[in-house]
DNA sequence: GCGGGGGTGGAAAGCGCTTTCCGCCTGCGA
DNA sequence: TCGCAGGCGGAAAGCGCTTTCCACCCCCGC
């Protein structure tokens, strides 16, 4: 039998022959009327006509033959290292209020820190043509897929980055320099002198730069490496106090790791801050739920992924760097140096 | 060298003409050495030709166009009401981890809570043709997008949700009705009689189902609706106390709320456990860091994430229920009922 | 009254890929 | 030696949509 309007199609979708035919109208009509970009119009009556049909069909458009028709897709993506990590989900969730603006869709890659993975996620975003991708996760020192990013820029999708990726390329730049040195100059001024920090991976170009903003304040402090994560802050901790119990004072460069130190002080019987401060990064919003409550750095999260997502949809030319603030937060995590030891 | 083979299409993209041509075979060959679904085998010797000269060119496949020809896309939704929100991110986490293992990119759509943006999002995640769709937001009482579903469905996608959004899709079910059970328990088990319970909006099916644990242990709670978020939970806890000062303990429906509920007391100068006993729910990371560490019940919310995910993918017949236990986690937030009023 | 122009609908040519055929070539058996 | 089967490369027909032309109609002006 002939495939009149109310066959399905094979997928079971219905497409926009069928509205056109329902409608009386040929395909082309039928194409301007329901996604016409603006270059013609069409009579009233075939209009109304059509999108009734589409309406009682429910049609949808087929969105990757709209892509490849107009070689343009309405999907972004956000690249995080861990959509889990309260970090990443508050930059993605300011990205994504800006996508919905802009009527796209994200494409989430949680890259589970592996620059391997991050490559490949890549690649696959550029093979669905994505309009845009934003690098949200930071930078590995000594980026290995500069050139991946080079590959998506000139199939025509733009990149943006949150932290330094590279030249050319859209960027918002927290302060995390000067992040550090606020914790830096607070944590002096209190007078404290025997300052730790406990920090994530040294191949991480957000930790370099915190530890660099610090130690333009404090000189060679005692470090610990660990994992970026609330058990890597408790691990280091208790690593670092072992080795070096003259302490008065730690900074964890970021507010999970800050919550595992406050952790394992705990556990040791060892107040917070009277005899031991501790500092955090990020101003996460479990920072004020902390006991004591956390001093730390606010970087504006969301704010920060909804600018990054501008950026990349707006026609400016690329290459711009926007800086985002660091503002020291000062809670009760942090006193003045105990002078009992 | 002339570039010929090497033009670039408009979009700056590489096609597999292009490959085809610099390999010096067809299309055909091309498409069934990069992409050949299993069916034909080719030649080692072309076959090398073509992936030679498809990594030169950085060749990726315009992945719209294959869904088109396909008609099959590699791309899965998720739908949240708030990916910022621990929980969800959790969730998405973990359904993300088993896309990436089917090699899927998954589409997440954030909801804010609107059933509105989910009907939308829902005819979006059709239009673009998406393989699956992960309802993973709770669903509201009366679910008023039951039909777009049915017409995702229809066109040929799979649906699977947490918690019950209808009969005939697969569904995780966490425990939620057991979870308010065993608070109810536990706190009735320390001798408190007064309950107060803090909520989030009466429409959420998860709330309704809590709840509805909870009051088939005690009866008739003293109730107080607000947003299901910290600041919900700090505002409700100093309504419910200064309404009904009599109460021994509050049940906090989800930990965010409970988060907020122990700032309130702290501010009141009311101390936990002693005076009056908190618990929350879902056991988010941020239970064990509040002060006191916090009684709750344990959702694996990843895991349940991930189930979600195996069933969209798997390819049995749809409408079965998988459920996830709940798990009572009594930490320092509840003790015994205090006799001092 | 007739020619021309503006506006509107439709036919058709792709977009980049998959997949069905088709036909060629090789090798084997009679 | 010839026929035939099997294997493998290529031509071509779509997938559902956009968009360029083209054709047509109607109206206006001379």
């Amino acid at each position: 039998m002939p495939r009149t309007s109310s066959t399905r199609a094979p997928g079971g979708a219905v497409t926009l022959q069928q509205v056109a035919t329902a409608a009386g109208v040929s395909l082309a009509t039928a194409s301007r009327v329901l996604h016409g970009s603006g270059g013609r119009r069409v009579a009233e009556a075939l209009a109304e006509r059509v999108t009734t049909a589409a309406a009682e069909l429910r049609y949808v458009a087929h969105a990757p033959a709209q892509s490849l028709a107009r070689s343009r897709s309405t999907v972004v993506g956000v690249l995080v290292h861990d959509i889990a990590d309260p970090y990443f989900a508050a930059i993605a969730a300011g990205a994504m209020d800006v996508a919905r603006e802009h009527d796209l869709m994200v494409l989430v890659a949680n890259t589970f820190r592996d620059p391997g993975l991050e490559r490949d996620y890549l690649a696959r975003l550029r093979a669905q043509r994505a309009r845009a991708v934003l690098l949200a996760g930071s930078a590995f020192v000594g980026e290995p897929f500069a050139e991946e990013v080079a590959a998506f820029a000139e199939s025509g999708g733009r990149v943006a980055a949150i932290g330094a990726h590279g030249t050319g390329i859209d960027t918002v730049e927290p302060d995390q320099y000067g992040g550090g040195r606020l914790i830096a100059e607070h944590l002096v001024a209190l007078g404290h002198r025997e300052i730790g920090v406990i920090t994530g991976p040294a191949g991480l170009a957000t930790v370099a730069q915190r530890l660099a903003g610090f130690t333009s304040v404090v000189t060679g402090p005692r470090l610990v490496h660990a994992d970026f994560t609330r058990e890597g802050g408790r691990a280091a901790t208790r690593e670092l106090l072992s080795r070096h119990p003259e302490l008065t004072a730690i900074f964890a460069l970021n507010d999970l790791m800050a919550a595992g130190a406050l952790a394992a002080l705990r556990e040791l019987g060892c107040p917070v801050p009277e005899q031991i401060s501790v500092a955090g990064f990020d101003d996460l919003p479990v920072a004020t739920d902390l006991t004591p409550a956390l001093t730390t750095v606010r970087l504006q999260l969301a704010d920060i992924g909804a600018r990054a997502m501008r950026l990349l949809l707006d026609d400016e030319p690329g290459g711009r760097l926007v800086p985002a603030p660091a503002e020291l937060v000062v809670r009760d995590s942090t006193g003045r140096a105990s002078t009992l030891h």
